[in-house]
RNA sequence: GGUGGAGUGGCCGAGAGGCGAGGCAACGGCCUGCAAAGCCGUCUACACGGGUUCAAAUCCCGUCUCCACCUCCA
């Protein structure tokens, strides 16, 4: 089975193929950098860097565009509010999501361009939607024309012109040939940041910096267009008008991660119940926090609870048990090795993490028995089909990602140098049957952080989580 | 009012006409000096009411509840 996916735009789910072999291009709508990142946005982030895994797993050559919208109203006030220049403002969240995309273990894009350092591109489109009569410049504000493409408008939302209500982009309508036009662009207010363009100073609307910067780095028609469902509407359907009443393809597919909510509400940052990245990492460890967002499927709600968070959690111990177990025994894994038909398949169907992680699961009881028996052969096997089976879903725990890092690899020899002190006294206490002597060093570690496990090659110790 | 989505065992979470997904928790067993980890087993569920069918969680009709979008949103 080769790759379907379920594109919004048909309902249905779609054999993907790419405009060109063995390439594919996602754009995905990243962050406006109003405030830092909740754990929703970050779920969209995972759930796409999965798709850009598999398809780089699967031998295309990825493109991979995520943006971020780096002026907006927000982005104004809460400069505003603060008596700062709105790119400090703009600046600090933009780190505060690239920080928390590395610490999920999101791959970097290809290119990550910002509204604001384009221009020049959005101008160009507007000028082109201008002349081919779908966009009109009204005081100083230039705004797309809804009507001048009616027959088209909505068919991504899949909702009619005359059920819309007036676009909320601007306080008056007065302007607007149609109140459901939208502003491409913006005329400059009193103490707002501006560019020049051929009608004055101003600064960008919403939605048109997507359509400058995808086309600019995926060119005019591109494989994917990736985002939160909340953004169907207006967004992507204003992307998608806006591109192609200028003559561009756009994209070919478009993908949107289902919401993450808290009781059932949406989490958002304009509800304020948004739950924070490091406040979410003082509870599980950060591969941990992505097992939990990658697992249901992404097109599915998560309603977040501690609860849920932590059998997640504990499942994704079981299998990084597992694989540390068995890479005390295999030191060579072949990254290269097959994985399980069930997996592939599974993820093929529009991404079908759920199902790939059963087969990572089975995978990983048969592992457990192979090393109970000791069968060297099949615990390579099993081992190398899980970590590249996790490589794929970016829980890799043997990863560079997930591992680590250099100064703990370097303290971990001498902690275990130090540890290998204990379990020897411990061992002795053993032989000579001084059970209350050998459950006190054991107990000694525990509380130091240190789980030992007697296996039968021997006793072994790992960090508690 | 319009457009979508959802309701599955104690919990999370797939599936979408027949063959018990998987995980977490619990309980029993094996293993262990005791643990831990692991393995084996137990727990036979699909919001409600009808209908179609040899067979329905899955299809049809109706009902209830919840969520999202309909120009701030990932």
């Amino acid at each position: 089975m080769s790759l379907h996916l379920y594109d919004t735009s048909a309902r249905a789910i779609r054999e993907f193929v790419p405009i060109e072999t063995g390439r594919a291009s996602i754009y995905l709508c990243g962050a406006t950098v109003q405030a830092p990142p909740h754990i929703g946005h970050i779920r969209s982030g995972v759930n796409f860097d999965v798709l850009r895994r598999w398809l780089e797993r699967s031998g295309y050559e990825v493109s991979f565009c995520r943006n971020v919208t780096d002026i907006d109203d927000k982005i104004i006030r809460v400069a505003a509010e603060e008596g700062v220049p709105w790119f400090v403002v703009a600046e600090r969240n933009q780190r505060a999501f690239t920080w928390a995309y590395q610490a999920l273990g999101c791959l970097p894009p290809t290119v990550e361009p910002r509204a604001t350092g384009h221009v020049p591109e959005m101008i160009e489109l507007m000028k082109r939607l201008i002349d081919r009569g779908h966009a009109y410049e009204a005081d100083g504000d230039v705004y797309f024309d809804v009507m001048s493409y009616a027959d088209r408008y909505g068919s991504l939302s899949h909702q009619r012109l005359e059920n819309m209500l007036r676009a909320g982009d601007t306080e008056s309508d007065s302007a607007k040939r149609d109140a459901r036009d939208f502003a491409l662009w913006k005329a400059a207010k009193p103490g707002e940041p501006t560019w020049q363009t051929p009608w004055g100073l101003g600064r960008p609307g919403w939605h048109l910096e997507c359509s400058a910067m995808a086309t600019k780095y995926l060119g005019p028609t591109f494989d994917i267009h990736g985002g939160g469902l909340d953004l169907i509407f207006p967004h992507h359907e204003n992307e998608l008008a806006q591109s192609q009443a200028a003559g561009d393809g756009f994209a070919r597919f478009w993908l949107h991660n289902g919401l993450l909510t808290l009781g059932g509400e949406k989490m958002s940052k304009s509800l304020r119940n948004s739950l924070l990245i490091p406040e979410m990492l003082q509870k599980v460890r950060p591969v941990e926090l992505r097992y939990y967002l990658v697992a249901p499927h992404y097109r599915s709600v998560i309603d977040y609870s501690d609860d849920a968070l932590s059998e997640a959690a504990a499942g994704y111990r079981r299998i990084e048990g597992f694989v540390t177990r068995a890479a005390e025994v295999i030191h060579d894994v072949d990254a290269h090795a097959p994985l399980p038909q069930a997996f592939a398949d599974a993820l093929n169907d529009d991404l079908g993490v759920p199902q790939a992680l059963a087969v990572v699961h089975e995978v990983v009881r048969e592992g457990n028995v192979a090393l109970a028996q000791g069968n060297k052969e099949q615990v390579a096997r099993l081992l190398a089909e899980t970590q590249n089976m996790l490589d794929v879903l970016g829980l890799d725990p043997r990863s560079e990602q997930w591992r680590g890092g250099t100064d703990g690899a370097g303290l971990r020899g001498v902690v275990d140098a130090l540890v290998a002190v204990a379990l020897e006294q411990r061992q002795a206490a053993r032989e000579r049957k001084d059970y209350a002597a050998a459950d006190a060093i054991r107990e000694r570690l525990a509380s130091a952080g240190i789980v030992v496990e007697d296996t039968p090659q021997g006793s072994r110790w790992e960090l508690a989580h």
